[in-house]
DNA sequence: GTCTACCATGAACACCTGTTCGATGTCAAG
DNA sequence: CTTGACATCGAACAGGTGTTCATGGTAGAC
C-alpha cells in the first residue's frame, strides 16, 4: 500500500521536527505544513499512518507521537545525525565482495541495517556495509563478526584502505593501497606484516573501506 | 559546579522520558516523578539548569525540551538512538588504562566525546571510551586510532572482554577473560596466537571491552 | 539579629492541544 | 444515478500546559 503525497508529506515533517527541535510537531503544526487548515483533517490522517503502522499515537498526550521502525526508511532522513546502512551480505578471503546495487539496496530489509552516527561514518552515499565471515582477515586487524563498512568505488587513492579481487589468487584482501613504480604495493594493517605487491592489472578494486565496527557483548 | 539531588533528578528523568516515549515530559510530568507538587518550582528548576547549559528551553511551547551535549554523560539515559561518550584518555600496553570517575567525565569537554547508535553501544551506564596510542595491541585486533568503548568494571565473566593489568609485567592488555582451574587464562583475540595464563591475585580487571570503532579517512 | 540565596507551595490565567461532530465535495464502482 | 470510501473544512469543548504571582520556610553569611 502506497502512501498519498500528503501521508509522506506528514511522515517526513514529523521526522524533520524531531531532528531539528528533539521532539515531535503538535497536530496544528502538521497542519501548517503540510498546509491543512483544519486539525481534524491532521488527525484523520495520522491515524491513518498509525493503521499503515508507520506512526504511533499517545492518546490525549501533546507531541504524542512516535515513528515506527517500519517509517524510518521512508522519511527523508535530512540532516540526521545518524546514517543508515544495509548490510549486504558477507566478507571473506575467498569470494568478492558483493556489490551493492540499487536493487540489493531495495530489497534489504529492515533486520539488515545497521544504523551509525556521522561523526564515524560522514557519508552516506553508496556507503552499505558487510559482515565478517571467518578469520581470514586478521591480517587487517579485522576479525569474525566484525562489521565493514564499505563505499563503492573501482579506484582508490594513495593509503586508502580498500577491498581489493587480486585476480590470479582469486582472493579478496583489504590492504591499504599505494601505486608506486607501475605497481601497487597492498600494504597490511597490521604492521608487523609484509606488503605484497602485484600488478596494476591484477587487481580489481571493489570498494574503499571507511570504517570497521566491532560490537562485543 | 555540582547539581542538587533535585537536579540530578530532573535531568534523569528527562533523558528517561526522550528515551522512553520519544519527546520530553511536561512540568507537571517532572513534578510528578521527582516529588514536587508545584510547577513554578519544576520551572524554576528549568531554568536553574538552563542556566548551567545542561538544558535549552523552546518558550511557550510544550515539552520543549532539549538536553545540551554537555548534559548527556550526566544523564543516566542517554538520548533515544544514540549515546554520547566522553574519550577520556589513551590507551597502550605499557600504562594501565584511565578510569572515568566523576570528576573526568565533568571536566570533559564537548571535543572529546563520541555517539554512537545503541545498536552498537547498548548500555550508557559508566560507560566510556579511550583511543588508542601505539601498536602495542595489535594481537587484540586494534591499532593506532582506533576507538575503544568500555564498560568501567572490577569484575568479569567467562568469554568477556577485558583490560587487565598484569601487574608482574606492568603490562596494559586487552584479552577475553576465562577463569579455569583457579587461575586465569587470558586468550588473544587474533586466533593464531597463544593465550598466557596469571594467577588470579596479579590480575587486575580495569574494564570490559564492549566495542571497538576504526573510522578511516 | 538581619539579610540573602535557595527551595517550596498553591492558585490563577491564558493559551495550547487533542478530540469530536456535522457538513461538504470528489471520484471510482456498482 | 446511487453508493460508499476518501478527503477536507470549520467550529466547539475539555483538559493539558507554560507562565506568573504572592507567600513562606530554611540555612548560611555578615
Amino acid at each position: 500500500m502506497a502512501l498519498t503525497e500528503r501521508q509522506q508529506k506528514i511522515l517526513d515533517f514529523i521526522g524533520a521536527s524531531i531532528d531539528k527541535h528533539g521532539y515531535p510537531p503538535t497536530i496544528r503544526e502538521i497542519g501548517k505544513d503540510v498546509g491543512i487548515s483544519s486539525t481534524s483533517v491532521v488527525n484523520y490522517h495520522l491515524n491513518k499512518l498509525k493503521d499503515l503502522e508507520l506512526l504511533e499515537r499517545d492518546d490525549q498526550i501533546s507531541r504524542g507521537l512516535k515513528l515506527t521502525a517500519k517509517a524510518r526508511p521512508m522519511v527523508d532522513a535530512g540532516n540526521g545525525a545518524t546514517v543508515s546502512l544495509p548490510i549486504v551480505g558477507t566478507i571473506q578471503a575467498g569470494l568478492p565482495v558483493p556489490v551493492m546495487d540499487a536493487r540489493t539496496a531495495f530489497e534489504t530489509d529492515e533486520q539488515d541495517m545497521i544504523s551509525v552516527t556521522r561523526e564515524i561514518v560522514p557519508r552516506g552515499d553508496k556507503v552499505y556495509a558487510l559482515r565478517v565471515k571467518g578469520d581470514s582477515m586478521i591480517d587487517a586487524l579485522i576479525n569474525e563478526g566484525d562489521i565493514v563498512v564499505m563505499q563503492s568505488t573501482h579506484t582508490a587513492s594513495n593509503g586508502d584502505m580498500v577491498a581489493a579481487w587480486i585476480k590470479d589468487r582469486e582472493e579478496t584482501t583489504l590492504k591499504r593501497f599505494y601505486h608506486e613504480n607501475g605497481r601497487v604495493r597492498l600494504q597490511p594493517a597490521n604492521p608487523t606484516m609484509d606488503p605484497i605487491y602485484v600488478a596494476l592489472d591484477n587487481l580489481e578494486i571493489q570498494g574503499k573501506v571507511i570504517a570497521v565496527i566491532r560490537s562485543l557483548n
